[in-house]
DNA sequence: GAGTGGTCTAGACCACGAG
DNA sequence: TCGTGGTCTAGACCACTCA
């Protein structure tokens, strides 16, 4: 038996994907829809989350409720061949960063296989489309590798690391969660909404880290390709 | 400021992490914990959604809240130069299988390659650590590539497509998101468990699309791993 | 200040599980 | 049957946005 909230979610998801509510619309208050629908505004409102959820919806508080944009679907390419490229349409990536000085510990000092309190540079990057984020980015490398003058102008910071000791092994870990409070904040999206995250290292011929990113990547913009070319060697020598 | 909500799952939280409440162990019930922290059950409620959303605790429906046993995180290991594995620990997989057979529509026939209505082979697998199930696949090649018993008695039935005319390339492609009603109750997770998602698509060498599978991971027990060496041509070849 | 969403209450009633 | 969690109500009060 479905319950009220899937059956008003289903029905706004059925005006919105017919255009009844159109992208960039508010949709009528929440006190209004509750009448519509004849349920209680607490009904009604986690009828709104799902939608949110599913990345139809924004919430704006004060404000109102409004269709979302067709989401432009973002693709991380993985694989490390080259350096990372975010494939998309027509409108223009643009990055914040900052960069700073810490001392590895604990579950970093893992991660790049250095003795805790080691001298690194993060970097913190916000990637955006247009004005909405859609991408989080904290980049570790040890100090003696970091560029050498502090101003680290866009995104070509990632690719530092490449021009040093060539690469040997880039390694990319992903699993699926919700967000931490500070990715809400920082992505401006609904704590319900599903996020990609991704830990990658990056090491040289000769077995060290050159770099360990961590990076966010909100589920209903973006995902990520891995591309697996198999040489005919490879084919055979597996049983 | 923080919520109700947040204080409480922050202290739920604690509690179980310093082991006042056990692995396996039943919560007190929700009505005793809502007069514990004098709030109202939905607010008391919220809150262990938010403990369920991160895996801490299981909620049994007529039987009550437990705190979930420390979960045997799992990798999937994509590239697909091996058949893909499951690294696991102590805990055998065992995997329940269905095959049927259908016709190609839409969303598939563009996955596949093919036109529209041709006869597919779909693989229904569930994967199981114990008896509890931690992932969920299908799998879609079509029929003339398919096995020619229809018994396909183990997870090697995944292998089969990789015996026949040598693979070119694998694809996967990765994304989270919430789970849909079906993955639910397979998987029996919450609905508030962000999943990982993942299309692969593997091509031989005259670029025909011998395999198709969706799998989808839970976040909370599941990551997915691609490792990536590189050649010294491909290194210099890229600017 | 008027209108919006965000949080919370103090219950009611139903569905499920185990004895 | 009884205790559990699941859903829902009809409000109250606060915080935010915008004119």
């Amino acid at each position: 038996m479905p319950s009220r909230r899937d059956t008003i979610a289903d029905d706004l998801r059925h005006q919105i994907s017919t255009g009844h509510f159109k992208a960039g619309e508010r949709l009528p208050s929440e006190a209004q829809l509750a009448s519509r629908y004849a349920v209680s505004t607490p009904t009604l409102r986690s009828a709104l989350a799902l939608l949110q959820g599913e990345g139809l919806i924004e919430k704006l508080h004060g404000s109102g409720n409004f269709v979302r944009h067709p989401l432009h679907r973002i693709t991380y390419t993985g694989g490390g061949g080259e350096a990372p490229t975010w494939s998309t349409r027509s409108t223009p990536l643009h990055v914040t960063v900052r960069a700073t000085n810490l001392e590895a510990h604990d579950h970093l000092a893992g991660l790049l296989n250095v003795p805790p309190r080691s001298p690194l540079t993060e970097v913190f990057c916000i990637t955006y489309e247009g004005k909405s984020p859609h991408s989080l980015a904290r980049i570790y490398v040890p100090r003696d590798l970091a560029p050498a003058d502090s101003s680290v102008p866009d995104e070509r910071g990632i690719r530092l690391a490449e021009l040093r000791p060539p690469l040997a092994e880039v390694q990319e870990r992903l699993s699926a969660r919700l967000p931490t409070q500070e990715e809400v904040t920082a992505l401006r999206i609904s704590t319900s909404l599903a996020v990609l995250s991704l830990t990658r290292v990056a090491t040289d011929a000769t077995g060290r880290v050159v770099e360990a990113a961590l990076l966010v990547l909100p589920g209903d913009r973006a995902d990520a390709l891995f591309t697996t070319r198999l040489m005919a060697e490879e084919r055979s020598s597996k049983e």
